[in-house]
RNA sequence: GGGCUUGUAGCUCAGGUGGUUAGAGCGCUACACUGAUAAUGUAGAGGUCCGUGGUUCGAGUCCACGCAGGCCCA
């Protein structure tokens, strides 16, 4: 057999034959089934939605999955992956509904439910061949024959399950709160909506102070008093003026310290007595009008007299009654007074809460606590509902605004124009724009003000949310808090700030999860309700079967019931029922009293379904309990860290309420992918890398190695085509180098590696890469069972760019292209094959098409097939020397030094030069340095190497003080022993080595060697070159016999050329003709005649006084003339 | 506003437990080398280590307060 050779290698041509190969003998299959019977590694697949397009980011994502996943495969675990899709929720039907041109108004009406969710179900999976496609092209070992997919029955019914679990453990239950409702999207907000990156945005708003009119009672007759006036007002500030008809209570801090202002109204002149905290005093009032004079005020001047006329703590003006500021609707009981809250502050506004129980949450919690009732009217059924409506337009009972959206942003410009000539204005104007002039003509403003402020916006349809009261399921994750704190504590989050700080601090500050959405596509709440509250939670296809069996039989159902649950009945039972809407509402239920009991329309969160994939994904409990108990918790997963309280957290809670475990032990949040700017890519901007053409151009493998060691997982990585070039360049460029060089001479001598590495035969140069390589896969080793893959790569690339090929290669060439098979080159070339194996295993979790193929073609027919399909290698300690590591460091300096030297004085490396010399202060460093020193002389061209110790008298030591050593014995004192240290002289120095200790005369301060670094200055009389504490010296007399050699050299150099540029084959044999032109020349090829011939493989060299058809070439400033032909 | 995170050369990034002279690669400039050549070597230019205080004999590193970017949450 012999090894390809490669020019001009395609790395995506690569991974084409690999992928090909890998498909054709089922390689993923087999690394699965070959490790059947040993431990597992559980990974869970976070699944994507397959209703839009994948990024260059879900490579990075899904790379990060692979590694890991490899990694432990080829440490002998049985990995078993099973691929997902996650295709319920919001988003799938806002992609409906804008291909089908409709809104959820139009859902039941222009469009069946039925119809409607058919649709969902074709759209969520419209771009399921190109997930796959990246999948395959990108190298991503996933099962995507039998994934998970989130609305099938089987995975609806495990859910229900759960559910039903979660319900007999009382962690299921019926609430109402104000919540984000995007009345444009028809539905409430979870908050892991309202979350979404840019959902939060800065808007202008109309803000309002508005003055309460305080009403003359028992608790306010004090204010009267004081103020010995009527015009007592209470100041509250809103962002939100259309909540102010809803108003039905003001809310105050108890210990806020209030003050009470006399003034004048800024737009009406009257005269007032204002409320407000004292702390905000400053941001109404101005200091010039402090204790005006109240009499010279005149309407309109600008600057308005004020006085402080009463201090109060804000429990004094607890149930003192005010005047209803808008009086569209009259509350049933008792409203309109002042209450005291905990969640006021003096940040901004005055200190007194605008409290509207339907608008807020926190007005909702405090009015219920104090027992102050909402505005509410009757609907049509004669249900009380808010002054808003679904559609976020008042109701008509608000005359001055009915059916006129509360936020401008929900009108279209053609209706604004409507509105607006309807209003007959030059400009639309706000219901907020109007409610704040009504006010200010009706005396009950006292500020109004555009303000910039960010405000919640819904994350599809971009308008603003309203907070609103629905009803709503929840799961009780507040009851389990201690028991999701304790579990975490035992994750391994990479990294860990994200486990203790991001989604530690979200478990501290956890609330119940609001599970209710009002929308068609997603999994049914599988409860069914009576009128009074009688209720039922379905856990399973039988139990439902059994729940319309028991129905049937029951006079409950009118007659359209029974027959609803016998068409749905007469399906389950051939099993060709579907669980969605609206199916599962045409099922109908009797209590034990005998009640109907209808299914509660409510669907839940997505974010249960992907939570609940542990369990889901093998149908559990129905089926495969024993693949479900040897897959939980999953060993490892990995998505964005933004995922942190969507995904991470609904496993998280799903698992520990069901099994009291963790979901998952270990976790890499990774970082978002931005473009080479740093800013966030958007398709919007065109800033959008294609990972197709991407993974075309560069191919799958420089992609991901660039991704994964450019910056570690969990940093955002700033995506740089240039990167991905360089990293091809220079890291896979220079191993098919090594290889390529590796399979040319092995090719030329039909070497074929045993596998086999023999110590008897090793030389320094073998024995010191084969000790790095050892050190390297422990390295490699460590940091991917560390989760951490940037440490690996960098790691890798260190070894085969500068060791491997650059150090190893480099001094190891002659020995690959000289002569015969000797002991010598058998060495360098199991060396060098070993090492590009080993390679190949340690980088194919991250590169796994090229690593294969480097695999591949270095392996026999006797080792298997894949390198996945190999174990990891293992740390052979024998090989490691950290003496000859040492050594070798020392050479390679010594060499940059030479070099360095050679440079400054003009001296090519080609001109041999007699000796360097090198001061040695102890044995070791000698011996360290002599054990290499054939590789130095061969490297920089030299004959000999020197060492001068104490012994030869000419050293010059210099003595450095080592802080590090001294910190702790002298501390404070460092300046002055720095000091003494740096005066020391010669006769110093060496009596400190001698007595190993030292002091000044008269000093207290004694030093030890330990405390010092001894170095050697430069040598006398020499050119030398420092790097720390190593010091060279060289010697830089070209004598005549060095100059003929370097000539020799130079001529070889000339002959080489000639070959390459004459495209002579590396085996042609030469001879060659010299005219003898230059007598120095001429001397010194015949002196270095079999020298030259043998570099330049020529059976003939002579040396002939005419030559007819010679050719010229320059050499240094001389022309030769030769004429050279294949022998 | 809060939590987490990042800030080191033109760019991308390293810099255990504090140690005085802060590194690598790319890019740039110059020179060399050339049976591995989309390479390679050497030298050079390029840094207020985000800022301000503090702790310390000594701070890129520790502390406090800021500034700027990112993510998440109000």
């Amino acid at each position: 057999m012999s090894f390809k050779e490669y020019k001009n290698l395609d790395y995506a041509q690569v991974a084409d034959e690999i992928l090909k190969f890998w498909q054709e003998q089922k390689v993923f299959e087999q690394s699965i089934e070959i490790r059947e019977g040993q431990p597992t590694f559980t990974f869970y697949e976070g699944p994507p939605s397959a209703n839009g397009t994948p990024g260059i980011h879900h490579v990075m994502a899904r790379a990060i999955k692979d590694i890991f996943c490899r990694y432990q495969t080829l440490k002998g675990k049985q990995v078993k992956r099973k691929g997902g899709w996650d295709t319920h929720g919001l988003p799938v039907e806002l992609q409906v509904e804008k291909e089908l041109g409709i809104t959820k108004e139009d859902i039941g009406k222009k469009i069946s439910v039925e119809e409607y969710n058919k649709k969902c179900r074709e759209t969520v999976m419209k771009f399921t061949d190109q997930w796959n496609d990246l999948t395959q092209k990108m190298g991503y070992w996933v099962d995507l024959d039998n994934p998970y997919i989130t609305y099938e029955n089987n995975y609806i019914e495990s859910i229900w399950h759960l559910l039903k679990q979660l319900y007999d453990k009382g962690l299921l239950y019926k609430g109402y709160t104000i919540q984000p409702y995007s009345p444009a999207a028809g539905t409430g907000l979870s908050s892991h909506e309202l979350n979404q990156p840019g959902c939060y945005r800065e808007v202008k708003d109309t803000s309002l102070t508005a003055q309460f009119k305080v009403k003359l009672t028992g608790k306010s007759g004090y204010l009267f008093d004081v103020a010995d006036s009527d015009n007592i007002y209470i100041l509250a500030w809103t962002t939100t003026p259309w909540t102010l008809p809803a108003n039905s209570a003001l809310t105050v801090g108890k210990n806020i310290d209030y003050v009470l202002v006399k003034t004048y109204n800024p737009y009406t002149y009257l005269p007032v007595n204002v409320v407000l905290a004292r702390d905000l005093v400053g941001k109404y009032f101005n200091e010039k009008g402090k204790d005006g004079d109240f009499e010279a005020y005149k309407d309109g001047d600008k600057i308005i007299p004020w006085s402080i006329v009463m201090n109060m703590k804000g429990s004094h003006l607890e149930g003192i009654e005010y005047e209803q500021l808008l009086p569209y609707v009259q509350p049933e009981v008792r409203a309109f007074r002042v209450i005291c809250g905990d969640f006021v502050t003096t940040e901004d506004g005055t200190g007194v809460v605008h409290t509207a129980p339907t608008f807020g949450a926190d007005d909702f919690r405090v009015a219920q606590q104090n027992g102050i009732p909402a505005i509410l009217v009757k609907d049509e059924t004669g249900k009380d509902v808010p002054i808003v409506n679904r559609q976020g337009r008042f109701v008509a009972e608000i005359t001055d605004f009915a059916n006129e959206p509360v936020k401008e942003a929900y009108l279209s410009e053609e209706e604004k124009e409507i509105e607006r000539l309807k209003q007959g204005r030059d400009k639309y104007l706000s219901v907020d724009e109007r409610i704040a002039i009504k006010l200010k003509t009706e005396n009950k403003a006292f500020n109004v003000q555009k303000f910039d402020h960010p405000y919640p916006h819904c994350w599809r349809t971009d308008k603003p949310v309203l907070y609103y009261p629905l009803d709503s399921w929840f799961i009780r994750t507040t009851a389990v808090k201690d028991k999701l704190i304790a579990l975490n504590n035992t994750i391994n989050w990479k990294p860990e700030s994200t486990g203790t700080g991001r989604f530690g601090n979200w478990l501290e500050n956890l609330v119940d999860w609001n599970l209710s959405r009002s929308r068609y596509w997603g999994t049914p709440l599988p409860i069914w309700r009576s009128e009074d509250g009688e209720e039922v939670c379905v856990g399973s296809l039988q139990e439902l079967e059994n729940g319309i069996t028991h129905a049937l039989k029951d006079e409950a159902l009118s007659a359209e019931q029974k027959a609803a649950n016998e068409k749905f009945l007469a399906l389950l039972q051939e099993g060709k029922e579907d669980l969605h809407r609206p199916f599962v509402d045409e099922v109908y239920l009797v209590s034990a009293s005998g009640k109907v009991m209808t299914r509660e329309t409510d669907l839940i969160d997505v974010w249960f379904d992907s939570g609940a994939m542990p369990y889901a994904q093998w149908h559990y409990p129905f089926e495969n309990k024993d693949i479900y108990e040897k897959a939980y918790p999953a060993d490892f997963i990995s998505e964005g860290v933004d995922q942190t309280r969507g995904w991470f957290f609904t496993l998280h809670a799903i698992s520990a309420m069901i099994s009291d475990s963790v979901a998952f032990k270990n976790v890499v949040s990774t970082g978002l992918v931005l473009d080479k700017n740093g800013n966030k890519m958007s398709k919007r901007l065109g800033n959008a890398v294609d990972p197709f053409e991407t993974l075309k151009k560069y191919g799958a493998d420089p992609t991901r190695w660039y991704m994964i060691t450019n910056a570690q997982p969990w940093d955002n990585l700033k995506f740089d085509l240039a990167g991905v070039t360089e990293v091809r360049n220079k890291f896979f460029g220079t191993l098919t180098n090594t290889y390529n060089f590796f399979a040319l001479y092995a090719n030329l001598d039909g070497y074929q590696p045993t596998g086999k590495l023999d110590k008897s035969i090793a030389t320094e140069l073998d024995r010191w890469i084969l000790s790095k390589l050892q050190t390297l896969i422990a390295e490699v080793d460590e940091a991917f069972g560390a989760y951490e893959p940037t440490k690996a790569g960098r790691a890798i690339q260190e070894f085969v760019s500068d060791h491997l090929s650059n150090w190893y290669v480099r001094l190891g060439r002659r020995r690959f292209w000289k002569g015969e098979m000797t002991d010598d080159k058998q060495s360098a070339y199991e060396t060098l094959a070993y090492c590009l194996k080993t390679v190949a295993q340690l980088m194919s979790p991250i590169a796994p098409f090229y690593g294969d193929w480097l695999y591949r073609n270095i392996s026999n027919q006797d080792e298997k097939a894949s390198v996945h399909l190999t174990d990891f290698p293992k740390v052979q300690n024998e090989w490691i020397d950290e003496n000859l590591e040492t050594s070798m460091d020392l050479a390679q300096r010594i060499c940059s030094l030479i070099h360095s030297l050679r440079k400054t004085n003009k001296i090519k490396v080609r001109q041999p030069l007699s000796k360097i010399l090198i001061p040695v202060l102890s044995e070791k460093t000698r011996e360290q340095i002599r054990s290499v020193d054939e590789l130095i002389k061969t490297e920089v061209n030299i004959k000999a190497v020197e060492y001068l110790d104490d012994a030869s008298g000419v050293l010059s030591k210099k003595v450095k003080p080592n802080f590090k050593a001294l910190g702790p014995k002298f501390g404070p004192r460092m300046k002055e022993v720095a000091a003494m240290i740096t005066a020391m002289s010669k006769e110093d120095i060496a009596s400190l080595e001698k007595a190993t200790q030292f002091s000044q005369a008269g000093s207290d301060l004694v030093i030890t060697l330990e405390h010092v670094e001894i170095l050697t200055e430069d040598l006398p009389g020499y050119l030398s070159a420092k790097d720390n504490e190593l010091t060279v010296a060289l010697d830089i007399t070209v004598t005549e016999e060095l100059r003929q050699e370097g000539i020799a050299r130079e001529f070889v150099n000339r002959v080489q050329n000639f070959r390459k540029d004459s495209g002579f084959e590396v085996t042609d044999k030469i001879s060659i003709a010299l005219l003898d032109t230059h007598p120095e020349v001429s001397a010194s090829v015949s002196q270095f005649k079999a020298y030259i011939a043998q570099e330049v493989q020529a059976v003939a060299l002579d040396i002939v006084s005419e030559l007819p058809d010679s050719v010229a070439v320059e050499m240094e400033d001389l022309t030769l003339q030769w004429q050279i032909l294949v022998a």
